[in-house]
DNA sequence: CTCATCCTTGAAAGCGCTTACAAGATGCCT
DNA sequence: AGGCATCTTGTAAGCGCTTTCAAGGATGAG
C-alpha cells in the first residue's frame, strides 16, 4: 500500500487494519467503535489510538448491510423553487440531524425520471417522506412512508397544515372589506392542499350566502401570474379580490397589476398563501397564510425514524395549525398590528416612504 | 413469511428470492438488472418477471459493499436560509440525478454537531462537495472533495464565481453616481468571496485615487441589517452609498432606512449581491450582482462525479461568470434598461404606482 | 487452594450483492 | 461427424461490517 504525494493513503483503512495496529480483534474494534458493549477502559484506548492513527472510517455500506439500518432518511420533493420547500427540508434535515439520521434528497420534476430515483432512493433509505408526488410506488414497497401536505388515507402517516379553516378565514377578511367579486387563483386539482384551500373559499362564500366563481387555474409560478395580471387587466377576468394560492403567484399578479396602473388594494384586493420573504418587503405588503413548514419538515422526520424504529406502529395523522398574516393588500391600513404580526426577529416595513 | 393487512410481505424480498423464481442463479439476475451483460433475451424476461412478481428492490448497501462504489454525491451546506443554497442545490441535485447519483445533504450549522455528521456522511459518500465550511476533517480522508466558492487551493477541486471584478465594477458604477462616502457592509472574513467582493470594493477604490473604508461587520442576516440601519440613523455611521455582502442585508438596510424616512437612492445608495426574488420586487429595486448559483451547484456535481469515476485525474479550479444587475437603489433611474435586465420570464416592475 | 460466577474478548457466521472464473451449450467449419 | 470458437449461465469468493456464541481470565466465596 503505497501514499500519495500528499502522504494519505490511497485506499482507506478497514476494521481490519484497525483491529491489527491495536491488537485485537474486529468484533472488538466494532463494540469501541458502537459504544455500546462492555470493553476495558484500556482496550478501548488502544482502538481508539488505531483508528485515530489510521484515520479510519467505517464503511457506511457494510455496516448498513449487516446491521439492516440505513441510518438515513428519504426526502422527496416536486422542486426547490421558494422557500416553503427549502424551509421544510432544512426542518427535515436539522431533525433528522438530531437523531443521527442522514438525508437524501429527491427532486422528483419529471415523473419519468424520477420513478426510477425514487426506487433507487427506496433502496438507500429506512423510510420515505413524499411531498406532493403519487407515492402509488412506495404503498407497495416495505419502507416507511410519510405523506407531507397529502390527502387523508388511514393507512399512511400524512403530516399536513391546517388549509380549510384558514383558508374561510382569510376569504372572510377579504369579504369583510366589501368585496363581492372574489376570484380564487390556483389548481385545486394540482395538490390537496390547494384543494382545500379552495374548499375554504368556497365554504365562505356559501356561509355569506354567496356563489364562489370558479378557479382561475393557474400553476404556481410567477410568469403564470403575469398571465392573470393580463387578463384582468384587459377586462378578461372581472374581480375586486383574488385570493391566491401562494405567494409567488399573488405577488406576480400584484406586481403585473401595479405595473398596468391599476390600484391595490383600492381596485382589487389580492391575498396569497406561505408568507414568504418578498410578502414582508412589498408595498403593498401582501396579506397571506403564514404555515408552520420548518415544523412540518421535523415533524416528518421525528414520525418517519418512529415509524422506521418501531417506537410508532400505527400510522397517525397531524395537521398543524396555520396564521393569517394581515398586511395592506387586502384593504387593511398597512400599520394595522393585528396580532399575528409580531414577528420579533424579522422587520416589518410599514410607514416607508418610497421616493 | 406471512404477509400484512395490505398483502405486502413484511419483509423485503432478496436477489436469492428473484433467481429462486426465476429458475436461475443471483448471478444472472444481477446481470440482468445491471443491464450490462450478454443475457438471453428469454431470460431476461423470465428474471424481469420475477422481479416484478416479488416487487423486489435491491439493497442499496450491499450493492456498493460488493461494488465499491456508492452512487451517492454528498453536499455540505453551512444553511439553507435564502434562495442561494437552495438554488444551489436544486443544481446539484439536478446535475447527480441525470448521472444517476443519489445526493446526501448535510447542513453543517454548529461545528460541534457537524463534525460527526460529515464524518458519518463520508461513510456513505463517493466525494463530497463543501460550501464554506472548514474541510480539514476531510483533507485527510481518501473521499474525493469539491471545494465551492472557497479559496484558492492547488490541492482541491474548487467551483467559484466571479467576485472581485463585478465588485470592482459595482463599486465603480456606484461611484459613477457622484458617491463618495462608500461602506461596505458584510464581514470579509466570514467567508472567501466575502473576502474577495470587499478586496473589489478596495480596488475600486484605489483605482478612484480614494481611500477605502474600514468594512461593517455583519452577518447576512436580516436581523443585521435592521441593526446597521439603526446605526445610520442614529449617525453612528455615516455613509452616501452602502455596498451591501449580500441582498438579504441589503433589503434590510434599505427597508430599515425608507421607513425611517431616509430617500434610497436619494440620500444614500444601496446595493447587494444575489439577486434573490425580493430584489426584483422592492421599490426601488435592488441593484446587485446576479451569480449562476444553479450551474455552480451542477458544475460541482459534475466535477465530483467525474473525479470519483476518475474521468478527472487532477483537481481543477472553475470561476463561473457573474453579471451586474442594475436597479433603481443605486440611484439609476428605475426603468433604465441595462442591458443585464432581460430576464424575459421574470416579470421586472418598473414604473410601478405605489397609492 | 479450589470452584463457581462474572467479564472481556475472539471466532465465525452471516448481511445481499458483484464479479472473476469456469463450465456447459450452441453453432460453424472442415 | 469431429473439433473449435463463441456465447450464456452458474459457482464461489469476497466486499467490510455486526452479532451470537463460546472460550478464557479474573474475581470472590467457601
Amino acid at each position: 500500500m503505497t501514499d500519495d504525494a500528499q502522504g494519505r493513503p490511497q485506499v482507506a483503512a478497514t476494521i481490519y487494519a484497525v483491529a491489527d495496529r491495536a491488537r485485537v480483534s474486529i468484533a472488538t474494534v466494532s463494540r469501541v467503535l458502537a459504544g455500546s458493549a462492555r470493553v476495558t477502559e484500556a482496550t478501548r484506548r488502544k482502538v481508539l489510538a488505531a483508528v485515530d492513527d489510521l484515520d479510519y472510517l467505517p464503511s457506511g455500506a457494510a455496516r448498513s448491510l449487516a446491521a439492516r439500518r440505513h441510518h438515513t432518511l428519504g426526502l422527496v420533493l416536486p422542486e426547490l423553487g421558494g422557500p416553503y420547500y427549502a424551509e421544510l427540508l432544512a426542518g427535515f434535515e436539522t431533525r433528522a440531524a438530531e437523531l443521527q439520521q442522514g438525508v437524501m434528497l429527491v427532486i422528483a420534476g419529471h415523473a419519468r425520471a424520477s420513478t426510477s430515483a425514487v426506487r433507487s432512493l427506496a433502496t438507500r433509505v429506512d423510510g420515505i417522506a413524499v411531498l406532493g408526488c403519487d407515492l402509488e410506488q412506495l404503498r407497495a414497497g416495505t419502507k416507511k412512508v410519510v405523506l407531507i401536505a397529502g390527502d387523508d388515507d388511514p393507512d399512511v402517516e400524512v403530516i399536513a397544515t391546517e388549509n380549510l379553516d384558514s383558508s374561510r378565514r382569510l376569504t372572510n377578511h377579504v369579504l369583510g372589506h366589501g368585496r363581492s367579486r372574489l376570484l380564487f387563483v390556483g389548481d385545486p386539482g394540482a395538490a390537496h392542499d390547494v384543494r382545500e384551500r379552495f374548499d375554504g373559499f368556497v365554504a365562505a362564500h356559501v356561509g355569506a350566502g354567496l356563489e364562489p366563481a370558479q378557479p382561475v387555474l393557474a400553476s404556481f409560478r410567477e410568469s403564470e401570474g403575469q398571465g392573470v395580471a393580463e387578463r384582468i387587466i384587459a377586462g378578461d377576468l372581472r374581480a375586486d379580490a383574488l385570493v391566491c394560492g401562494n405567494d409567488e403567484l399573488a405577488l406576480a399578479i400584484m406586481a403585473g397589476l401595479l405595473r398596468a396602473g391599476v390600484d391595490v388594494p383600492g381596485d382589487i384586493s389580492v391575498v396569497g398563501w406561505d408568507d414568504v420573504m418578498t410578502s414582508r418587503y412589498v408595498r403593498p405588503g401582501l396579506t397571506t397564510v403564514r404555515q408552520p413548514v420548518r415544523d412540518v419538515g421535523a415533524l416528518a422526520a421525528d414520525r418517519l425514524h418512529q415509524l422506521v424504529t418501531g417506537a410508532a406502529r400505527e400510522p397517525d395523522r397531524h395537521v398543524l395549525p396555520t396564521e393569517v398574516v394581515i398586511r395592506g393588500s387586502c384593504g387593511c391600513p398597512e400599520n394595522a398590528s393585528a396580532p399575528d404580526l409580531d414577528l420579533p426577529t424579522l422587520p416589518h416595513p410599514q410607514k416607508v416612504r418610497v421616493r
